[in-house]
DNA sequence: CAAAGATAATTAACATTGTTAATCATACAA
DNA sequence: TTGTATGATTAACAATGTTAATTATCTTTG
């Protein structure tokens, strides 16, 4: 009896190293992965260029992920995180309200023309069959409103009326800032920074009246 | 010097055939293309697939486009047209107004609900280098406005005052439909079609109060 | 400590892609 | 009829994602 119970956790700790393993090399190849994506985007990324900056062989790869694809969207949790850290950072000087609110939007819009490839991992990238990767797909079409939410209800709440007309807006919001970045970092328009900034201004300023 | 000047025009005339049969050629292809793409979309579009449904072998696309980029892309301006004359049929018989307008950005919309295929090669599609693609960009990021064009001016026609607001309100709600194009094609959000119908409505009556 | 067996990593191999080079066919000119 | 230009095709290459076969490593056990 006391064998079986000395067993079983011999097994559960060994079971628990196998795991930390298991977590340790997915977390080089999502590691590697981020990098090219920050660094070249998509084109550049390939099951043989991560393995090499993880510095496994290609075939390694497909001892701890489905497909490439897995691999892409699990970078997406660490993306957000981070992007949520930049926008806390950069909008921590501002008091509270619609200025901060504004700020955000632009602060979080900011990460992704920093980083194209991100961008293009989360609205662009073919996202295969869904089902497993349903989560990371709903953290992508709630990307902003997650780094908007705390201003976000602030105002609300100091303007209690007319809640319905609130939401609207927060959806609107995020389609046309979605639609300016894509326009800007996939199609070139408009062709200059100082143009794009402008455009994003105005949307955001029209949101408020 | 009558010898020269009929070889001259015999010249003139096999050019002329040549630019016929060239320009036949290329219409085969873009044919195939544009089938392929309203089909099944850029995934199973490659220049063998083209070829095949164009009854040519693969090789012979490179004797008359530079890439298969260069073909995806020449398909935009038959697109364009078919958007067009798609949005006006749907909508002739509503009578000139607002009520048009809104009609318009609906069947603008539409038309790329019944092709995604379509709607990735407009927004999704990378360019490459664009410069010889520069003119079919602007047609891109132009569609919309082009489509409501008419209606958009009659109504700043009635209501003369704040020109600059009312371009604003253009911008902004060309990227606010492509936004909400995006994440319905592109992320499966909302994961219904009448929802997407009613959040598309929302955002283009809210431009309107 | 050594052999056996399991696990994990690598190399080989394949199919598909875009693209270019080499080859072949066909129409026209001399 | 024979040479030549045009243009269509096949061969070939490199890059890609993926799976199968093989090798190395580590653990367990006699």
């Amino acid at each position: 009896m006391l064998i079986i119970f000395a067993a079983l956790i011999i097994f559960i700790l060994f079971m628990k190293n196998k795991e930390i393993q298991e977590a340790r090399m997915k977390g080089y190849f999502i590691e590697a992965t981020k990098e090219l994506i920050k660094g070249e985007g998509l084109k550049s990324l390939s099951v043989r260029s991560i393995a090499d900056k993880a510095g496994y062989s290609f075939a390694t790869i497909y001892n701890y992920f489905r497909d490439v694809n897995d691999l892409v969207f699990l970078c997406v949790i660490d993306f957000q995180k981070e992007c949520e850290e930049a926008v806390k950072q950069k909008t921590a000087h501002i008091e509270v309200g619609k200025e901060k609110l504004k700020a955000k939007i632009f602060a979080w819009a900011g990460y992704f023309v920093e980083y194209p490839g991100i961008f293009e991992v989360y609205y662009l990238a073919k996202s295969g069959e869904l089902g497993h990767r349903q989560s990371t797909i709903e953290l992508i079409t709630n990307s902003l409103n997650l780094v908007i939410e705390d201003e976000w209800n602030f105002i609300k709440e100091t303007n209690p009326n007319n809640y319905e007309v609130f939401e609207q807006k927060k959806n609107a919001l995020q389609y046309q800032v979605i639609g300016i970045l894509l326009l800007y970092l996939n199609r070139n328009f408009p062709s200059d920074y100082s143009e794009f900034e402008r455009l994003l201004k105005y949307s955001v300023d029209g949101l408020f009246e």
